[in-house]
DNA sequence: CTTGCTCCTAACGCAACGTCAGGTTATATA
DNA sequence: TATATAACCTGACGTTGCGTTAGGAGCAAG
């Protein structure tokens, strides 16, 4: 009677809880069909049927995708351990990922609540000001940016946000007409760049250096910044003639 | 210059790295269209579109969903620290089960080094064990288990696998003539069945608590164990008539 | 013989675009 | 100015793992 031969769709669904869409959806990929269909076409599963669905729902549990069972079952040299390396290595690529947004999304939470009224444009901002903060400099670099900030005062720092655009404008204006970046004029402007950018950084080549790196790996901030990646190489190799 | 008003996909997404085939899909699914389109059907971005696909850009690195946004930024009601905790707790979800099948996975992959030499069989075993280690059993409970294990001995471990799955037939059986659980056959059978859970609990209710949890929560495991839900409430309608 | 349940195949739907395909417009060069 | 080439346009199918109708037979019970 536990020897029973011939499952029909509904009576496994019933008893595994995968549904009968899904089987008949590993039927249609391919992945595992029934050995037998009676005369009338329903599908029959056998026990050995039954052991190997198990073996793909184990696989399954353990995140791989159907094709890759389907390989992973057909193909003879069926490695265990080379196999779960593999996925482990996947998953913690994923997990470091989700783990660097959540600390993004719980800093803007703390930050949120610290600050009552919020408007769209600054909420915006402090977005990207944690995507950089998390990902591209240690708390010690956020630590000395923020004090630059203060020994800077207000004023300052708002006549560089004016100015900034401006230079940015004026660069990008070269580089369109083609001006090479050895170019005097060109030069000059790469002077005040790097002013602007020490001001800021106190030099330290570290915090430049990762600047650079968010700025290289997140072209969607060009939106913001107007500096795209181009025009980055462009004024770089205009500071190289200093 | 810099405040040129009429950007084509083709700009943007150069400076963006957003790819024209988005812009398209973002038109098309109505999240942003650019305000103006020239006579002969291209699209030109102004400054003000291109500030809120920045916006945009913005929720979906937080991980929203292009429909979430659309909604979020059409609402008039937008809290952004709300937002913010709902998106952290699916993150956190999310984080946890990945982490969960990490160890699983880590698990596996420990054993398998310890064993060279493993059969397709076994390593299925060897995954559902680990699905019930982490999840389900506190590593004092695993050691319970297995102390439980070495007392009994090889022997009568076999005898009760063997037993099992007769026991199991016979309770179908019944269930499926449509026997109440009050039946006293019905019951006889559920008093077996608690003294072959004993054995291996030692009696330890937040063990066998724990292998409910697990089969309740692991349907697919019927497969292994012919056991399912249903059978399982049968069964324990019996026990509790004992 | 008729319910009423289970089975079948076929086909659309979802999420967020990637990737052709086939045709029009803009621009740079000769 | 003519033309080659780059950039733009609108479909429309493919991807992943099924859920969900829809329309139509098969099967066990009364």
């Amino acid at each position: 009677m536990i020897h029973k031969n011939n499952w029909k769709v509904g009576e496994l669904a019933k008893r595994t809880g995968i549904t009968v869409r899904a089987l008949h959806h590993y039927d249609q990929i391919g992945l595992i069909s029934p050995s037998r269909y009676s005369d009338t076409g329903h599908r029959l599963y056998s026990e050995a049927d039954i052991a190997k669905l198990q073996q793909i729902m184990s696989l399954k549990d353990l995140g791989f995708a159907l094709e890759e069972i389907k390989a992973l079952i057909e193909k003879p040299g069926f490695k265990p351990d080379e196999v779960i390396r593999m996925q482990l290595e996947r998953l913690n690529k994923q997990i470091q990922i989700q783990e660097q947004l959540r600390s993004r999304l719980e800093g803007i939470y703390e930050l949120l609540n610290a600050q009552l009224e919020v408007t769209a444009e600054q909420f915006i901002k402090l977005i990207e000001v944690m995507k950089m903060n998390n990902k591209y400099f240690t708390p010690e670099q956020l630590e000395s940016l923020k004090k630059r900030g203060e020994q800077l005062g207000p004023e300052k720092i708002r006549d560089v946000e004016n100015e900034w655009p401006e230079l940015l404008a004026k660069v990008r204006t070269e580089l369109e007409k083609g001006t090479p970046p050895e170019n005097p004029e060109v030069v000059q402007l790469a002077k005040r760049w790097k002013e602007l950018m020490d001001m800021f950084s106190g030099g330290d080549p570290e915090i430049i250096r990762a600047g650079e790196r968010f700025h290289v790996e997140n072209p969607d901030n060009a939106l913001q910044f107007g500096l795209d990646a181009q025009l980055y190489k462009y004024i770089s190799q205009a500071i190289s003639n200093l």
